[in-house]
DNA sequence: AATGAATGAGGTTTCATTCAT
DNA sequence: TATGAATGAAACCTCATTCAT
């Protein structure tokens, strides 16, 4: 065996490792919140000593830190769109539901973990922000733009749009995570009903 | 002076502190997080010793609940409406947000408070939803139905457009909390385009 | 009782717990030096609880820094020094002894404590040679000077000189601490034979 | 090549490597003290695994023991002196401070690494006490006795004598290693003056 | 023989809570 | 009723040591 395929190897089990212990971090902390879960928490739930926790990450809010860089490494909600999507506005408010819906169910723990601390800590917030949000409704606000350019949408403030359907993701999340169960077991209507209200909204036909 | 005048007296005291530590403590919540505030930080910001604390409130804990009950007392969004607003869709819609932003604008710390550590304490989260969101959604609900009754809107599922509404009025919350500085700065008119997309929708007029 | 009195009291209450925990902290580190003395130790030794400890201190560091401090205030060796003194070179020297003789008698512990941890910190150690050593050294040099201005003693490099008698005394100290049980124990045989030495000089009287 | 050639060969590369550790931990003890080197600090100088430190020595304090073991090896400070200088005190003297600076400019790190640590750990200070300080005192106290038999001293107390220089050197060594840079910059004259004072004394020739 | 990941005991420090004044 | 010093459990983190490779 040589030395790189060593060295291959450790590097693998090294990443396999924090992974793991990400993993175990991410469900306790969307759990019970950041502040309640404790490093011997992690280290039980992830199966190793809380010694090796520090191998990996230099502190508890670094593990943290870690979590939000994974979140910027996902495939956005829009990434997957095809051209289909982007000449129809039907078609694309689906899609954002439905890339929304998949992004939530792979990475749940992951975003609650963030989520509420966050709100409470300016810092990640403000990197939060930078990091997700504000592009998140950049790339919204350049497709709503073409569907406008291409007479899909009438004239509209895209800013303002793009916000209110950020603004509803978001919401709809945390409507999920309050605990409404409708939300997560109709998703599916849920959607319909909500891209018809933007599309032809609610005002009886004339 | 009767013992029923000062005992009074005492009372509207007590309750005078309760309220003076209660907006100290929402504030350092809102500002760092219900974990990151020490009870020393909360009696420095009520101007009270700590162990002024204890006689007032049973634990750190019990401030929290106690912040949450004054959200219990607060008169709801929709407290106000009028018979107008009743009657015509726009109207309500416009005064959901209009009373949204008054109730944000006086009680943000308080709000602020009680969102991160919901999201993240199971107990909490259940009792806010019961208190807060599933009331505020039948609500919604009732008044979605009356419009509908009234001809002012098109059949359309009621339960899901008041998650709707309610799911947008949170996400425009987090959104503003996440450091979105235009959602404040331009309700007004992010109020209209929001009310305009419900109620006409995006698609072009055919 | 005015709350002046209670005040001063307090304020008196607290010197004492103070003083309390540094005899106790600079005890231990003496005995088993700085790193070995665990925060437990102290508290034990002080009789309070470990979280005391940090009412009165902001770190460990900080203990040591505080006994440092008080080292600052100790009477100078040469405090004491009377007019005969400063005017006779053979006394000035036997003061130096027996002044030395009663700082280390009185306060041991707290040298002990200090001197083995600024040989191994750089910050300590600047300090300590900022505040003891260097003002030693210019203290004795002046006294040297005037002695040398009276004609007590004959030309010599009073720089030179007063590192030597500060050496010494620093050594003699080190040397009792390694338990050289002889230099205690015989200190004013000692004492006379060093001021022998110095002022005469061990050549044979021609 | 025979067994006995390579198992020669490995014994010379064992204890090279053991050198090789010892040097790079004494030279951060003397930096940063014992306690605060940690095994990887010690590992990473040496250039080589924390695991290999453990082939080599048995703990951390097994190191200190063996830096102690090289001081006991060291050439003492008198071993080169020759005929003359034991027939002349002037010149036992000046070696004597010759020799302290070779040992000290050669070895300093280790000397300096058992410094702090010996003040502080009664068992190391034991030993080094019996190893290293009694010896030299018994060493030096022997040649003064033979000098003052030879007519070179007066009648003086040779005990006390030699206490009051190793002493002196310890001191020395202390006030060099707390900051003095006047004592390393000017060695050759200071010895001057300290050996003429010793010899002369500083009362003014009569 | 060399490695370095894993360990876990033990250290320092914080902080919610109590209680004598 | 108000105080704030005292408490001690429990948190985070370090680091000497071990051991499978």
């Amino acid at each position: 065996m040589t030395d790189l395929q060593s060295a291959g190897r450790r590097e693998r089990r090294a990443a396999a490792r924090k992974t793991q212990i990400i993993t175990a971090a991410a469900s306790l902390f969307a759990e019970k919140g950041f502040h309640r879960t404790t490093t011997r928490d992690i280290a039980e739930a992830a199966d190793v000593s809380e010694g090796t926790l520090y191998n990996y990450f230099d502190s508890k809010d670094d593990l943290l830190l870690d979590i939000m860089d994974m979140l910027d490494d996902l495939p956005s909600d829009t990434d997957q769109f095809d051209q289909v999507v982007v000449e129809d506005g039907r078609e694309f408010l689906m899609a954002l539901m439905k890339g929304r819906r998949e992004t939530i169910d792979q990475h749940n723990p992951m975003l609650q973990s963030v989520l509420s601390e966050i709100l409470v800590n300016p810092e990640l917030r403000q990197r939060y922000f930078d990091e997700q949000v504000s592009p998140g409704i950049a790339l919204i606000s350049q497709y709503l733009q073409n569907l406008l350019d291409n007479g899909q949408f009438r004239q509209i403030n895209v800013s303002y749009m793009s916000r209110t359907l950020v603004a509803l993701m978001i919401g709809l999340y945390v409507l999920e995570v309050l605990g409404d169960s409708l939300i997560h077991a109709t998703w599916d209507e849920l959607s319909q009903v909500i891209v018809s209200l933007l599309i032809e909204g609610v005002a009886p036909q004339s």
